[in-house]
RNA sequence: GUGAGUGUAGCUCAGUUGGCAGAGCAUCGGGUUGUGGCCCCGGCGGUCGAGGGUUCAAGUCCCUUCACUCACCCCA
């Protein structure tokens, strides 16, 4: 029988790895300069979590979850959790931080899992980094979040279009759901048939249907049913926005299905990764952390999906070479050679012991497929004079260096490249 | 869940009206006793996704099935 990875899922070697490594460090270093910390949730939760917090009739929860019962404990359905949030809300009020201290900044890294059917930039299992905020309804908050996005753009190289839009709070969003409501009504038969089965109980999704795109087009706009302080706290953020010189359009059928959604709300599309194209997604949600059982804390942040974003990325750009690669000719020298890759290590280089019992032809191949920039060849001739011979790959040139001085080349020669 | 496309060597693919299973790359070795890339020679490598059918003969035609890819759907 021959083992095969499962549907939707992924190994992940080389090039490509380092691209999701460099995307994942890139988004720490920007949290950390925010002053935003990590926290280490559970990849596995009881179900009712997803349940309470997405939504019982959400696609996710209704048939894209990894679910099953605990074997020990027939009453507890478990599942893998298919995005962060739920778990660092829960994990919030868990710890009573939402009565101690309710200002909290988290970040969080890891795989997300939904059993979709696969396709560009969608997996089974796939990375999402996220940000949460707690205990700041400032549109400062929300600006900071899409400023942060932004910065991961800029440092990586990409291309990114910021959409937002604002959903109103407690007291205007429900107006303008029930407008939206009674559009549908008035529409019925026009709906399509999703839209037509979701409209009495999550109608706001009229506006982002893709097939009543006419529908929608003339539909109510959260905008025009803000209420002042809702209006406020848009324009802010979008003059936060402009002042950080990060460019965005507003996109009024940008929308969430849930109650506790609420106020700003945005996506970042990435032009060059197929169908799938929102790269990050986030917004407001105050009611959440009342919604799972906690104190009424205010609530925002994001998630950019690791895999998809990484997709935009030239991989090539993130590939490994070895600094040294050393070819030992004899047990002596394979004995001297592991002691010189030591040293070299320790001055942070990346060295390669190559294979002892190979003929030079073979190691200088092997040094040659891993982009090592110098070959150091160590055989009786060169141990007998204390020495080694260093060869410049790229340049095809090569001296002799003693031993004691090789590692004090081979530093000063890469930090000259970097340079 | 729905639709379309594609399955032949480790990878990328060719394979004509049905007639001996192929190429390039990769890998290993040799040309060069201690020198990579470029070049030349050679070795290794196949259940043609799987099962059935038609035929003297199937990678090729038919049926079934599985997998992969992209899109729909959905989504931080």
């Amino acid at each position: 029988m021959q083992p095969r990875r499962l549907r939707g899922f992924q190994d992940i070697a080389g090039a490509q790895a380092r691209t999701l490594a460099a995307v994942e460090d890139c988004a720490r270093a920007i949290a950390e300069r925010h002053n935003v910390s990590e926290i280490r949730i559970p990849a596995l939760e009881r179900l009712d979590l997803f349940q309470h917090s997405s939504g019982e009739t959400s696609d996710i929860v209704e048939k894209q979850m990894y679910a099953f019962v605990d074997r020990d404990e027939a009453e507890t359905t478990l599942a893998l959790r298919p995005e962060g949030t739920p778990g660092v809300v829960r994990a919030y009020i868990e710890a009573g931080m939402d009565r101690s201290e309710p200002e909290q900044r988290f970040y969080y890294v890891g795989p997300m899992f939904r059993r979709e059917r696969p396709q560009k930039g969608r997996f089974r299992q796939f990375s999402q980094f996220g940000v949460e905020i707690f205990g700041r309804a400032d549109a400062a908050t929300d600006a900071e979040l899409m400023i942060m996005v932004d910065e991961l753009r800029r440092e990586l190289g990409l291309e990114l279009n910021f959409e937002i839009n604002s959903l109103g709070d407690g007291e205007c969003r429900p107006r303008f759901r029930q407008a939206v409501l009674e559009y549908g009504r008035a529409h019925l038969g026009e709906l399509c048939e999703d839209c037509r089965n979701r409209l009495e109980r999550n109608p706001l999704r009229l506006l982002d249907c893709k097939i009543d795109v006419k529908l929608a087009e003339s539909a109510p706009r959260s905008q025009d049913y803000l209420c002042e302080h809702c209006r406020a706290h848009f324009a802010t953020v979008r003059e936060l926005l402009a002042d950080a010189g990060v460019a965005h359009t507003v996109n009024p059928r940008l929308v969430r299905g849930l109650d506790y959604y609420t106020r700003t709300t945005f996506e970042a599309i990435s032009i060059a990764v197929g169908a799938q194209s929102a790269v990050a997604a986030g917004g407001r949600y105050d009611g959440l952390v009342e919604a799972l059982g906690g104190a009424p804390v205010a609530g925002t942040g994001f998630a950019i999906g690791v895999d998809r974003l990484a997709l935009a990325l030239d991989a090539a750009r993130f590939a490994a070479h070895a600094d040294a690669a050393i070819a030992a000719l004899g047990d002596a020298a394979l004995r001297r050679a592991m002691s010189l890759a030591t040293a070299l290590r320790g001055r942070g280089l990346r060295v390669e012991v190559l294979a002892p019992g190979r003929g030079l032809k073979a190691l200088m191949r092997r040094a040659d497929r891993i982009g090592a920039r110098y070959a150091v060849i160590i055989g009786d001739d060169e141990l007998a004079r204390g020495a080694v011979t260093l060869r410049d790959l790229a340049a095809s040139t090569q001296t002799e260096v003693a031993e004691r001085d090789l590692a004090a080349t081979l530093a000063a020669a890469r930090a000259a490249a970097r340079a």
